[in-house]
RNA sequence: GCCGAAGUGGCGGAAUGGCAGACGCGACGGUCUCAAACACCGUUGAGGGCAACCUCGUAUGGGUUCGACUCCCAUCUUCGGCACCA
């Protein structure tokens, strides 16, 4: 890859008037179209995946909604990734950096029933004006292989999976629960409005309704998700989904309801509980309002309450439900239950803190040792019973709170023969105990539910199902797919799906037995989509299979996946679960999709708030681009802060890194040039030869390399830029001196350059061909340059400073020479006049020294 | 409410047990210019002092340590997620 054709020449400084030089100005404008055109003609990110000559790095940021416009927030994901991508091709890795577009979802559907139009064609803009931008950025992505999820070439693998999983039993239908609006159909959660939870459309209050739904087994993984082992993945996150799978080992214990007026009993009531130990304590027991038995238990005088109380429930969300702040409902539905460990009867309630998808939907309710019944036992005044005690803790008298935690040496009381056990043991002797009879059994529960992908909408995958009078549920043969989405359709300004009214859509004939049958209508959440583009981004025309297994042996898992927190506990988890199912399948031979994770921050509006259309915060890179250039603008959004931290957006400071870039430019071509100002200007600094000059320029190069390679490594872009700033600063110090232009300058320049290409690979690349011109070189891409190797010998000092502190108070500071000893410098230390007049004349009580030297304490008991 | 994260100059931030405020923005002063812009050099946490210097200071309150922005406990505030936004 060499050529000379169009590389410019070096700029002629010229004399002016006023005795300043005038050299050529940092253009931007004038730098990137032409790189970025070349790059391309070059095919200098085309990524040749069969190259297996180098070792192969996949690099992949969380590709992007096609919303309409790309905005500062996207830049910011995929600006550090592209300068990892090409440090990593300094490194020599065959890098793989691919983008496609997330492009099924509601906002697509939500312009068309707004303006009429379809998602399809409002997508397909989007998607064309975002690629026009991603290319104004410089980025290497491997666009040859892009994937868009809402195209038939992808969205039928997502068909054709989905049938795999069911076959495998990952699959399921089951009715469950969607807020209904009569006008809008199926609404999503940010569709429900208000406190009194209206349409955002129409108004009308939102019902729910019970559908059949298609569900993904991602309880059958849940153990797997909770093994983190083999992945390096943030604590925050681990962290997060343990939790949100929330692994709780407890027992089943069933109760008898009991015989009462107008009540036969005999029914069994199985709860979930964690602490069976306190099966003495349950004084009362909770169904959720949605309890299938609270319809049969409900005793005829308390019948209206409970059907207002249920009703009421149906309208309230999880997370209020859920709140542990709220004043606690129930009512009472006027029957009993048999404790089956004491033969003692207690009242049944429903109460909405109980949810029917968790455990069994009901529980054994013990106040003394959870704060939830604990609050609900005060508010209906039913009795709280101490079953564990700690240490020195009567067995009766009142509870103030709940006593929830263990404390070492705690036993039970007031249970019968358990009494004086631990809690620990006195669980297991409870449970076995009932064992015998078959009343308990030990269970592990999770608190991570099945996958529920079933969409009432039209723009998403639609599921390869057909319903037939006589064969019942058929599943679309995989000759058949895809099962596409029909191109007219019409929203009618309305909300509910139009698959539904599309006759030609609906009719088909059964499959297994060629009568009348009807497709199924719902589509698949976009996470769908999501769980697996990755793997197509390796083989994305591949019409034998969703992927190609030799590719997805050699390429993945994912090296680096970046992308926001906020998809914590859903994307990275149904991920994680998709790749386990399709390994299960024999798709491809891993556990994990992604071996490393970075969450990168978010940026924010300037008012704070998530940047959208609609709050008008949006941030449009194309204008500071035309300003600044892309690479001013790739170094600000990596100066800015931590990467991981994100905050809200604001221009201000963006001149720092574009005047960095302008001194870069000038020292480059200008290392001659003097500036007024400056009454240094052209002497080397007071008391350096140019011998020792030229070393310390070296030492800054080098200590600048090493700090530098560090901070890509680590991901500090920040901190990475600001010492490339300080480099830029020593050199300007030399500027003009007779050191200019030498090797030692020289050297520095090269170094300067080859650190800032993967941040700023334009202006680079323009000084590089500069450089190679004006030494009469031949042309070749700075980006095809390897990452230079650190002088470690230039780095070192002969001196160093030593802070010395007196009672942890700095006093003073020594320059001692670097190889100093220990008691050489505590003798230092104790001889600095600073110190003895701190000291006073009393004896240091301990000398401290400090990392090695670094720094050394003197206390001293005060007077 | 529950789970996770973050609070440091006028502003973005640096320092992850050892010199608080690197680097940059802004502001102020200067050089250059007829002038302005650009460029360049310098000053810039607060308070006190002529000065050398001193005191205070990392959301708030407590603790551990020779030493705490950093570790522990509690509180406050802000942000992300809570299963149909992606």
């Amino acid at each position: 890859m060499t050529d000379t054709a169009d590389t410019a020449k070096i700029v002629e400084t010229a004399e002016s008037g006023d005795g300043r030089t005038r050299v050529e100005r940092y253009d931007p404008t004038a730098v990137e179209p032409r790189w970025q055109a070349r790059w391309a003609e070059l095919g200098l990110h085309d990524t040749d995946l069969a190259d297996t000559s180098r070792p192969k790095y996949y690099m992949l940021t969380m590709y992007p909604y096609p919303s309409g416009d790309l905005h500062i927030g996207h830049w910011y994901i995929v600006t550090p990734s592209d300068a990892l991508a090409r440090y990593r091709r300094m490194h020599g890795f065959n890098v793989f950096f691919p983008i496609g577009f997330d492009a099924f979802g509601l906002p697509a559907e939500n312009a068309a029933i707004r303006e009429g139009g379809h998602p399809f064609t409002w997508t397909m803009q989007n998607m064309e004006n975002m690629r026009r931008q991603f290319r104004t950025m410089g980025a290497t992505f491997s666009w040859k292989h892009e994937v868009v999820t809402a195209d038939p070439s992808y969205y039928r693998w997502n068909q054709w999976m989905f049938l795999r999983f069911l076959e495998k039993g990952l699959a399921y239908r089951k009715k469950s629960p969607v807020d209904w609006c009569p006008n809008d159909g199926t609404l999503a959660r940010e569709q429900v409005e208000g406190a009194d939870r209206h349409c955002w459309r129409c108004g009308a209050p939102v019902e729910k309704r019970d559908l059949d739904q298609w569900y993904l087994r991602t309880t059958a993984y849940a153990d797997e998700l909770l093994d983190f082992r083999g992945i390096d993945w943030p604590e925050p996150i681990r962290i997060q989904q343990t939790n949100w799978i929330g692994r709780s080992e407890g027992a089943e214990i069933d109760f008898e309801t009991a015989r009462s007026d107008g009540h036969r009993g005999g029914e069994t009531l199985r709860v979930f509980t964690t602490r069976p130990d306190t099966l003495f304590g349950a004084t009362f027991m909770v169904l959720a309002p949605e309890h299938p038995l609270v319809e049969t238990l409900t005793a005829p005088e308390m019948r209206a309450e409970v059907e207002a109380y249920v009703a009421q429930a149906k309208r309230r969300t999880e997370i209020d439900r859920l709140s542990t702040d709220r004043e606690k409902t129930g009512v009472a539905i006027g029957a009993s239950a048999i404790n089956p460990i004491n033969d003692e009867q207690i009242p049944i309630y429903i109460a909405d803190y109980v949810l029917s998808g968790y455990g069994t939907g009901a529980i054994m309710a013990v106040p003394a040792h959870d704060e939830r019944d604990f609050a609900f036992a005060q508010q209906f005044g039913l009795p709280i019973r101490r079953v564990v005690a700690a240490p020195g803790t009567a067995a009766d008298g009142p509870m103030a709170d709940a006593y929830v935690a263990h404390t070492e040496g705690e036993r039970l009381v007031n249970s019968g023969p358990f009494d004086g056990m631990s809690a620990d043991d006195g669980g297991k002797a409870i449970v076995a105990k009932l064992a015998e009879t078959g009343k308990a059994e030990p269970k592990v529960t999770y608190r991570l539910r099945d996958w529920l992908i079933s969409r009432q909408r039209y723009w998403g995958t639609p599921i390869p199902i057909i319903y037939c009078e006589t064969d019942g549920i058929v599943p679309v043969p995989d000759a058949d797919l895809p099962v596409r989405l029909p191109e007219n359709v019409d929203y009618k300004g309305r909300g509910d799906n139009p698959l539904t009214l599309d006759e030609a859509f609906l009719r088909v004939d059964c499959p297994r037995c060629g009568g009348p049958a009807r497709r199924e209508t719902d589509t698949m959440d976009t996470f769908v989509d999501s769980s697996w583009y990755w793997f197509r981004y390796l083989s994305p025309d591949d019409d034998e299979g969703p992927v190609d297994r030799a590719m997805a042996d050699a390429w993945t898992p994912v090296d680096q996946y970046t992308g926001g927190a906020e998809h914590a506990v859903m994307h990275l988890l149904y991920s994680r679960f998709w790749t386990k199912a399709m390994r299960d399948c024999g798709l491809v031979g891993q556990d994990e999709p992604f071996l490393r994770l970075f969450n990168q921050g978010q940026i924010l509006g300037a008012d704070g708030e998530r940047m959208s259309k609609s709050r008008g915060n949006v941030q449009d890179p194309d204008e500071l681009v035309a300003r600044y250039g892309a690479d001013t603008v790739r170094l600000y959004l990596m100066f800015m802060g931590p990467w991981d931290q994100g905050g809200p957006w604001s221009p201000t400071g963006i001149g720092g890194p574009h005047h960095f870039l302008s001194r870069v430019w000038t020292l480059t071509i200008d290392p001659h040039g003097r500036e007024p100002g400056d009454p240094d200007a052209g002497n080397l600094p007071a008391g350096e030869d140019v011998a020792a000059a030229e070393a310390r320029l070296r030492s800054a190069a080098h200590r600048t390399l090493r700090d530098v390679t560090a901070d890509y490594e680590a991901y500090h872009f920040n901190t990475m830029v600001a010492k490339l700033m300080e480099l830029s600063n020593v050199l300007f110090r030399y500027r003009g001196t007779p050191i200019a232009g030498g090797a030692a300058w020289d050297e520095a320049i090269r170094l300067l350059l080859l650190m800032l290409a993967p941040a700023a690979p334009h202006i680079t690349e323009e000084l590089w061909s500069r450089r190679a011109a004006e030494a009469g070189r031949e042309w070749s891409s700075i980006h095809t340059e390897s990452w230079p190797e650190v002088d470690v010998a230039a780095t070192a000092e002969s001196t160093r400073e030593v802070p010395v502190q007196v009672n942890g108070k700095l006093r003073d500071k020594l320059t001692v020479a670097a190889a100093i000893s220990g008691p050489e410098l505590e003798a230092a230390a104790l001889a600095s006049p600073k110190v003895t007049a701190f000291l006073a004349g009393r004896q240091p009580d301990k000398i401290i020294v400090a990392g090695g030297g670094k720094l050394i304490n003197i206390v001293v008991r005060e007077v």
